[in-house]
DNA sequence: CTGTTAGCGCCTTCAT
DNA sequence: ATGAAGGCGCTAACAG
């Protein structure tokens, strides 16, 4: 196969040199059946040395089949985002699908945008993070009639799709677990919850389930971080110094759960033995930092993998996925155990 | 700004509100400055009034405006590829400038693949990684046309733009700052360098430069690994059970790096009493890690905004963009020292 | 400054 | 199993 020089070929070009008609060609690009099996060899050969790419504008223009599925996550720097993006980009690739990504830097208001960018570009569905959106946002996606699914969540929101997994839960099966280590005193510091679902919800969730556990929450000294290590440190620093000291720290991510560790190493705090930490999300960091990090495993592959699935699942197979809740397991390594006494 | 539940608004819709012909919808919502302000104005309000949503599609096929940039990289686990990506995206969003993101898992062949479906969507550049391209991928772009840039690495092939840094010099730093130190026994840890250019140059140039400061380079043991962290361990083991063992070992990535101290941390091998350890990228993780890692800056985030402004430049600016070489800066931390004597 | 009009390349009925 | 032809929504000449 060689490209000829000739500026643009198209498909009327390929169905010249296979000598039958624009629609035959069409029909065996597009797989369909009704062609004959020597009329679909002669059409993919002059195809193939034609070097001929079909024009995917002309193609959605037409019939609505874009071949495009876009995303808005807040960041791509965050390991948990992009994982889950690895996931939904290489499953939807297998089926020839691609994939536009866009960010939201955790703002509703440069969600919408980004939103109405990606009907723009015509994508025949949108994969979003948590359940808290713009109404405008929602509005412009039901006028428009592009499906999405919710992802990190499993709280639907009327239509649309949620696959993700419980937060309120996974904030309780903390509290559970460090609870029944022996801890009396506990801290949290949780992402920047101010249009962050999730964040707010690992919260309460972690909160509710240690005052039916029968801990004074109130108690319980909580800070809001960014998700990135100084921000960590500084939170980390105030929890510390506080008076009770907690002797357990619940972080709403890895990231910050290791600059609690940081913090801790340079100024001589041992853990697990002062002090335990338990991370979320799991990313590789988690085995990387020492002591190792004890966290709940969030499945942002995963996610990613069935979100693409539903996308490309035609709309009575949708139906049987459109709300489906992963777990999140506990996975204990070395920055917990009881308290010193 | 409400949306109407019939189905579809269309650019002429916008005109009958308007009370102008579509060719004037079209020159306001295209910025074309020859409107008059009242004419924008009624426009606008119709256009917001109705909900109207413009249709890429169409566009992209009337006019080669598609607003839209390709990017393949290996894969977007890797936090150095992801990095680039954020800040290419995020650029491009900040002038309309959707991405669509594809994977080629290190695999010329699938790369190729890759490249012919964003073909296909109409992309006005592609960005790719590295200087290695399967010939197909180069002809294909030539032929259809399609600007691409070269990232993380800065030699250009004839076309095309090249942003990024010298792998053999950083290569040649490492190798230079460890014998510097007074290293007489090296060891590296190379990413897999089959159709990886960036890992091969890298362990060119560490090890040509030793050579250049007297040290037998074929007494050096090079051992190749994925990019993750088990793989890397199980290098470090041979690594540092062959006699004589190295005193200092130069990691092409920093997760490599990363693994190399957690197999020390285990083993009791002090870094960098016993030994010192150069990573490569300057992750997140690199000053997470006990001891912090010494390693070799890459410009990620930056090779990402500055391939996002050649692909927003006219022909003319490209000119001036088309070959940047960017610092690869060391980043001396706890993971390297003298060697004990 | 504004309107009219001719396609961009393809898919998809509707015939045959 | 195949062909003919209309038109998807928009933009860029061109004309006024």
């Amino acid at each position: 196969m060689t490209y000829p020089t000739t500026k643009k070929v198209k498909l009327v070009d390929v169905a010249n040199l296979a000598e039958c008609s624009t629609a035959t060609v069409s029909r065996v690009l597009n797989d369909n059946p009704r062609v004959s099996k020597k009329g679909r060899e002669r059409v993919l050969e002059a195809a193939a040395s034609l070097g001929y790419v079909p024009n995917g504008a002309a193609r959605a223009l037409r019939s609505a089949n874009t071949k495009l599925v876009g995303v808005i996550i807040p960041t791509i720097d965050h390991a948990i985002y992009a994982i889950m993006v690895a996931g939904l980009q290489e499953r939807l690739a297998k089926s020839g699908v691609s994939l536009i990504i866009n960010t939201s830097a955790y703002d509703c208001e440069l969600e919408y945008k980004q939103a109405r960018i990606l009907v723009e570009h015509g994508v025949e569905t949108i994969v979003l993070v948590g359940t808290e959106h713009h109404s405008r946002t929602m509005e412009l996606l039901k006028a428009k009639a592009v499906d999405y699914v919710l992802t990190y969540t499993c709280s639907t929101i009327g239509s649309g799709a949620a696959i993700g997994f419980d937060n309120t839960k996974a904030g309780a099966v903390a509290a559970r677990y460090l609870h029944s280590l022996g801890h009396k005193r506990f801290g949290m510091i949780t992402g920047i919850t101010n249009g962050n679902d999730r964040a707010r919800e690992r919260r309460d969730g972690f909160l509710n389930k240690l005052e039916e556990l029968g801990v004074t929450t109130n108690s319980v000294h909580t800070i809001e971080s960014p998700y990135e290590v100084n921000g960590a440190i500084q939170a980390a620093r105030i929890l510390l110094n506080s008076d009770p000291r907690p002797t357990a720290i619940f972080c709403g991510s890895d990231i910050i759960a290791a600059g609690v560790i940081k913090f801790c190493n340079t100024k001589g705090i041992q853990v697990p033995h002062d002090l335990s930490v338990v991370g979320f999300d799991n990313l590789e960091i988690a085995s990387l930092v020492s002591p190792q990090l004890t966290t709940l495993e969030v499945p942002a592959r995963q996610m990613g993998t069935l979100a693409a699935e539903y996308t490309l699942s035609d709309d009575i197979q949708r139906q049987f996925l459109r709300e489906q809740e992963l777990d999140v397991k506990l996975v204990v390594r070395e920055s917990s155990s009881t308290p010193r006494l």
